[in-house]
DNA sequence: AATTATGTTCTATTATATGGAACAATGCGG
DNA sequence: CCGCATTGTTCCATATAATAGAACATAATT
């Protein structure tokens, strides 16, 4: 194991977390390295262009290098070249907050999202985790995951998010998936929020990745309901087809 | 210098500007490095989470972990957050393409733009950059340093694409930013298409961003052009307050 | 089946990162 | 105004950790 690699993205990673610059000390502190080093280590990444040394406080901070690559990588991704127009679409036919997303681990991962003409309170950013068990989409990848089961029973043991839930209750609604290809919340991730997800399915016979629709509860009756159900449906299967000819 | 450190980055790096999976043995032919030792690097980069190797075809490749810290880093940045909201505002008065800019040396870099409703051929994308003499913003925050002569005369004489360029032509543009606020362009970037770039002024008196606003040029008569300027400098000057608040 | 290219493991050698201490520069408090 | 403390930076002998070559194994190609 490179052990010189390990210290640097972990200095490097400290200033990502850090809003606003850090001083040296304060990263050696944290980090229980001596002074030297990490003095060693921020020279590198200053020469390698990713952090920033502020020259009137002499405290450091990471550039806006990292995000460049970060934009290549998801440039490439798959899943969101696919997505993004029928994500438009999807927008247009249901006027609400459309998100994209990945599962990795026992974790979704926000791709990319277009937001409703009236945001919602709280929007989730792209970049941004949540435990998969908790969310709509989340249970639609799940429900085509061979160990989905492992993954919600950790989840409900380790997460404190997931403490109060009933994996009965889970295994059910990773049912309804796979019986008819979406599953909803409402009101059980953020109060007064209603969410439906459904999957983007990969020639695995797993999910690619995840569209979700959220709206304000008070927004939707039952003609809405059945509206954004069609509308998803036929978005992610849209999508699959494109997916799968990549 | 910590070299381990920099051929870690120079394999990464690798693997972000490659589209898709890479074989080892390309890697260490393109570095000219030993098997044994990008074999190490890669191990190490694979355990702290930022490069998957495909099960099948053993080839490797970037994960999106990068991308999320990157979105970390964008997501705290004074002036990206300032302007958000105003850029919308700017594109519901002038229902054309805006985009958001830093400077970065001798060349711009693109934060954030939305997207006309008929969007352009050419979009750039954000993370993306250009030559700052060759574009509107680009000049608009050049205007405002206090060695862009020198910087002018560097990308004439050792970029390509700004071989053509005349230094008293852009010395003249930047003329223009100060005394209108503003500058435009019509067609020199791309053909065809109309750019108005505008400085977000910081507190130092240097342009802490840029505003730019693209059209077709058959979409913009008189009436229109004058539509943008004002819409866009009224923009820029809102942006400027709140970014000297943060 | 033979051949080429691949990814992976091992090991002795050396170069390289290490961390303490000494230094300078800035800020803080009496 | 002058110590006192904390900051960032430089230096250097030591030992650790990265190095590169070779040997190996596995898969693809002829």
């Amino acid at each position: 194991m490179e052990s010189t690699i390990v210290k640097g993205v972990s200095v490097l990673e400290l200033l990502v977390r850090n809003r606003g610059p850090v001083r040296l000390s304060a990263i050696a502190a944290e980090l229980k390295l001596p002074k030297s080093g990490v003095h060693r280590l921020l020279a590198t990444l200053i020469e390698l262009g990713f952090v920033r040394q502020d020259e009137d406080s002499g405290r450091y901070s990471a550039t806006l290098k990292l995000w460049e690559w970060g934009q290549n990588i998801i440039a490439d991704h798959p899943a969101k070249r696919a997505a993004a127009p029928y994500m438009e679409e999807l927008h247009r036919l249901t006027q609400e907050t459309i998100n994209l997303l990945v599962l990795d681990g026992d974790e979704v991962l926000f791709l990319d999202k277009i937001l409703a003409a009236r945001p919602l309170r709280f929007s989730t950013q792209p970049g941004s985790r949540a435990l998969a068990v908790m969310t709509a989409p989340g249970k639609a990848m799940l429900a085509h995951e061979p160990d989905a089961e492992e993954i919600i029973e950790r989840s409900i043991a380790t997460r404190e998010r997931a403490k109060g839930l009933d994996v009965k209750q889970v295994l059910a609604d990773l049912e309804e998936v796979r019986a008819k290809g979406y599953t909803s919340a409402n009101g059980s991730w953020t109060v007064g929020i209603c969410s439906y997800g459904a999957p983007i399915m990969g020639r695995n016979g797993r999910a690619a990745a995840a569209i979700s629709v959220t709206a304000p509860t008070e927004r939707v009756d039952e003609t809405k309901d059945a509206q954004i159900v069609e509308a998803l449906l036929y978005t992610c299967a849209r999508i699959a087809e494109t997916v799968g000819q990549l």
